[in-house]
DNA sequence: GAGTCGTGGAG
DNA sequence: TCTCCAAGACT
């Protein structure tokens, strides 16, 4: 028997024992998982922790059950039912891409890796977690999971995210044949919960004996990585205008650039100096204080202005916007109405 | 290749 | 309080 082969039996026995149950996958046994679910998932746990994506994934699937109901639904319901998980773009892409695979492909998902690979938002991790997952066809699925198991595994030296070739590379020599769908699951289940960030629990990993970063007694100082640049501020004013019933003034936002194609409130620019800009419509502002924000590469402190008016915008009720706002407008919207 | 793009939990 | 960073994709 082959070394790669004793590793990949002691991290899928591993995985038998010791895997963790998340609710869209398929139950022990039953056959080939929805390629639907399996695609919503991977989407929704793009750069999102699975205590995040749950709730959002069990709405999804209630509400639209197939990729046919999801293609047909109203571009502004899909975005109100993704407000609060972030990265916009997935919910813009997932749309397009249920509406490619409805339109294009005869409402079937593409199962192959290059056929996945061609639809919107489906990246090259995203592509591989399909075609194992729900077509149980082997390949290279990496995540930020495998990432790290690799370093350590290895012990390589270079820092991410130059490593990210090499540490693919090594991850290709593990593939096999064997429980295809399962090798990828197994792998970052153990990147999660055993191999995890900071210090790894190393006293419960099947795979010590192979583990170069386990030899070197300092297993935690991989992977290596390169200095992050430092988060700028911003500062702007975001303006909460009720009109006599009560209802908050909207306004739907660019579909490109941050928070794209989200309804929002009315905002001043994002500078980097407050700025004393115009209001949307002359009223009698009052300052309802300041919230703070933090984007991924940039921080925020919005203040909060409110005003009783009428004008040209989405008039909705606050329960209602409240539901559909970004996190960041959200923030601001409980302010305004405090 | 480097920047853009959210959010919230963990340490 | 502050840093990290999570089943990444796109430009």
């Amino acid at each position: 028997m082959r070394p790669v082969s004793v590793l990949r039996a002691a991290l899928l026995d591993w995985y038998d024992a010791h895997g963790r149950s998340l609710t869209w996958r398929a139950p022990p046994g039953s056959p080939r998982p929805d390629p639907y679910k399996v695609w919503l998932s991977e989407v929704m746990l793009q750069q999102t922790t699975t205590a995040h994506a749950a709730p959002y994934f069990e709405a999804f699937t209630a509400r639209w059950p197939t990729v046919a109901d999801l293609a047909a639904a109203e571009d502004g319901d899909v975005m109100a039912a993704w407000a609060g998980l972030g990265y916009y773009a997935r919910a813009r892409n997932l749309l397009a891409c249920a509406r490619a695979v409805a339109n294009d492909h005869g409402g079937v998902f593409p199962d192959t890796e290059a056929g996945l690979l061609a639809l919107p938002g489906v990246g090259a991790y995203t592509a591989a977690a399909v075609a194992a997952i729900a077509f149980g066809r082997p390949a290279n699925v990496v995540d930020g999971n495998v990432e790290r198991v690799m370093a350590r595994l290895f012990a390589v030296e270079t820092p991410l995210p130059a490593a990210k070739p090499e540490l693919k590379r090594l991850a290709a020599t593990l593939v096999a044949d064997d429980r295809p769908g399962d090798w990828p699951q197994a792998l970052m289940d153990l990147g999660a919960t055993v191999c995890r960030p900071g210090a790894p629990l190393c006293g419960a990993c099947p795979l010590t004996v192979w583990c170069a970063g386990y030899a070197s007694g300092q297993p935690g100082r991989w992977p290596l990585k390169a200095k992050k640049a430092d988060r700028p501020h911003r500062t702007g004013i975001a303006w909460v205008l009720r009109d006599e019933e009560g209802r908050v003034a909207l306004v739907r936002r660019p579909d490109k650039g941050l928070l794209g194609g989200m309804t929002g409130l009315p905002t001043s620019d994002w500078s980097v100096s407050q700025a004393d800009a115009a209001p949307p419509v002359a009223a009698d502002w009052r300052e309802a204080g300041a919230i703070e924000h933090v984007f991924t590469h940039f921080s925020l402190t919005l203040t909060v202005r409110t005003a009783t008016g009428a004008g040209d915008f989405l008039w909705t009720d606050p329960d209602a916007a409240l539901a559909a706002l970004p996190t960041v407008f959200r923030k601001a919207l409980e302010r305004g109405l405090a």
